[in-house]
DNA sequence: CGAATCTCCTGGAGGC
DNA sequence: TGCCTCCAGGAGATTC
């Protein structure tokens, strides 16, 4: 489910939580992507949420002794309840804060995970070899091109790749790809420096404006307060096979590119 | 080493 | 309705 706008959307929308304390945790299923630490419950028992933060996709929940690290996986989120909400099949995880809220982790697919660390959550191992942000300025042109001048990979594969830059998952790739008219399965050595320029340009677009227009929703992104985004309705190529591209009208292609389904316009983008 | 492929898991969509 | 196959926002692990 979410890319960088989603999970951003989604830590904004837990600030009314900030500088609240967790009462109880009920932890209903403890098997994610990692296991969840069977003593987090009286860990957390008394703890204030101090700071919340992200790095790529995993956000960062300060708390008294140490900090939570979420990652909604595929088809995790996290929202926010009143006490006594009805519980359905996937919500595994509600933390019950002193302000009357249940935060409430649900996750079909179980890909996500929520890890406690004690130390710099940074230097967790799981985050401390991403690339930079996507947002930030040391992600830029001479950055990218650095890193794509030596790789034989497809472009997409690059800039999907967390250890070059965070964030950019398989909706905003394909769209970022889009607007630079550079064609996803393009071998990213034959990416020209200015080329990288218009990319890295749209990228940071792209991701800028979803996260504005409060994220993508496919099938089942929902903030926290349970509303969706309407990103998708701006995208240009991600599920648009068949249909005219906007600017040449000649049909969107769908192609599996490193596994991942990829869309582009082949007339333009090369 | 880099690059490609496999894997975790559930549910929805579409074909028959 | 039911059963089957395919596909889905991620990313670490495994294999080549």
């Amino acid at each position: 489910m979410p890319e960088l706008p989603e999970v951003e959307v989604t830590r904004l929308g837990l600030i009314p939580l900030l500088n609240k304390t967790i009462l109880k945790s009920d932890i209903r299923n403890y098997s994610l992507r990692w296991p969840i630490d069977r003593n987090l419950p009286s860990i957390l028992k008394n703890q204030e949420l101090l700071e919340l933060s992200r790095r790529g996709k995993y956000i960062l929940a300060k708390f008294t002794n140490g900090t939570l690290i979420i990652h909604l996986g595929m088809s995790g989120h996290l929202c926010l309840l009143p006490l006594n909400s009805k519980i359905n099949k996937h919500d595994h995880v509600d933390f019950i804060f002193n302000n009357q809220t249940i935060l409430r982790y649900t996750d079909p697919r179980r890909f996500g995970s929520i890890l406690w660390t004690e130390d710099n959550p940074l230097e967790h191992k799981l985050l401390n070899k991403l690339g930079p942000e996507p947002l930030m300025a040391d992600f830029d042109k001479n950055y990218l091109f650095k890193k794509i001048k030596l790789k034989h990979q497809n472009i997409k594969s690059v800039i999907m790749d967390a250890q070059n830059v965070v964030g950019v998952g398989n909706i905003y790739a394909s769209e970022a790809l889009f607007y630079a008219k550079i064609k996803p399965q393009r071998r990213a050595n034959k990416v020209t420096k200015n080329e990288t320029d218009t990319l890295v340009k749209f990228i940071k677009k792209v991701i800028e404006d979803a996260i504005i227009k409060g994220g993508s929703s496919m099938s089942d992104f929902f903030n926290v307060n349970g509303n969706s985004g309407y990103f998708q309705n701006e995208h240009k190529v991600y599920g648009r096979e068949g249909l005219p591209c906007y600017e040449c009208k000649s049909p969107i292609t769908q192609k599996r590119i490193g596994q991942r389904s990829s869309f582009f316009c082949k007339h333009c983008q090369k």
